[in-house]
DNA sequence: TTTGAAAATTGGCCTAA
DNA sequence: TTAGGCCAATTTTCAAA
């Protein structure tokens, strides 16, 4: 990791299909270099993938909603690779605060997010409190 | 947005770097289709563009922290624009719930968070509180 | 670092539904 | 009018020298 890398990863963060040949434009250096770089970047974790980004709402989805899960301490990391399994939840962190775990959860619309949190979710054993905050706007 | 799109979407959203050619092999379809498709998904904003997904601890950014801000309701937008102007604040969403103003922010360690929510964001005008949950592990 | 072949991208033009 | 087939030119990728 030296300045040369972390040059490519911020432009790797910002446009994940950008060329090797158009970054080694922008670093001044070869195309070959830059691409041997990302390999190894990709190969030591560094870089995890390469995500499209969606817009939601255009695609029917239009409420997403930050959700803690608050469980019992014994039940919390079960709770939280529960979670992983559904294809509704996008995200799942675990983390210090206000809840254990926290979620980011697409749904069509309120009724749909509605059963998803309490019917499925709700039903994994060891969750205590469930504390769903819709996103209004991503502005960043 | 049929069928085919939304399957284009998926493998996008797990590989964003996968090819037309090998999308088209998948869906057994033409790799001009695919490629028709995802242009114009582009230009309808459905595909908002593709990220690489960097590992945070693995370039040195030990902490990374859920953050909600709370602010006075007259400076709300003003404060979430501001936010989005910071480097070290890598995402911004408006939402109901406990924080008007939810953030994602890194940091290499402990004492630069707190430099960078005290010293730095703390100083924009109408934010009343700040309520950081700093993330244990990304399950997903 | 350079070179060259294979693969992918891109644009234009065309047809069919 | 739109989705997609076809072809040709260019660019990119990738491995080997």
């Amino acid at each position: 990791m030296d300045e040369k890398d972390m040059k490519i990863l911020e432009i790797l963060m910002k446009d994940g299909r950008k060329s090797y040949t158009e970054i080694a434009k922008i670093l001044e250096t070869s195309e070959t270099s830059v691409r041997k770089r990302i390999k190894r970047m990709e190969e030591e974790g560094i870089i995890k993938g390469y995500k499209a980004e969606i817009d939601p709402a255009k695609i029917g989805y239009n409420v997403v909603a930050l959700t803690g899960f608050d469980t019992n301490p014994e039940d919390f990391l079960s709770v939280a690779r529960k979670l992983c399994e559904f294809e509704e939840v996008k995200k799942v962190w675990t983390s210090t605060g206000d809840h254990m775990i926290m979620t980011e959860i697409w749904a069509r619309d309120g009724k749909e997010l509605s059963e998803i949190l309490f019917d499925k979710l709700g039903k994994i054993k060891g969750i205590k409190k469930i504390c769903p905050a819709i996103i209004l706007e991503q502005l960043k």
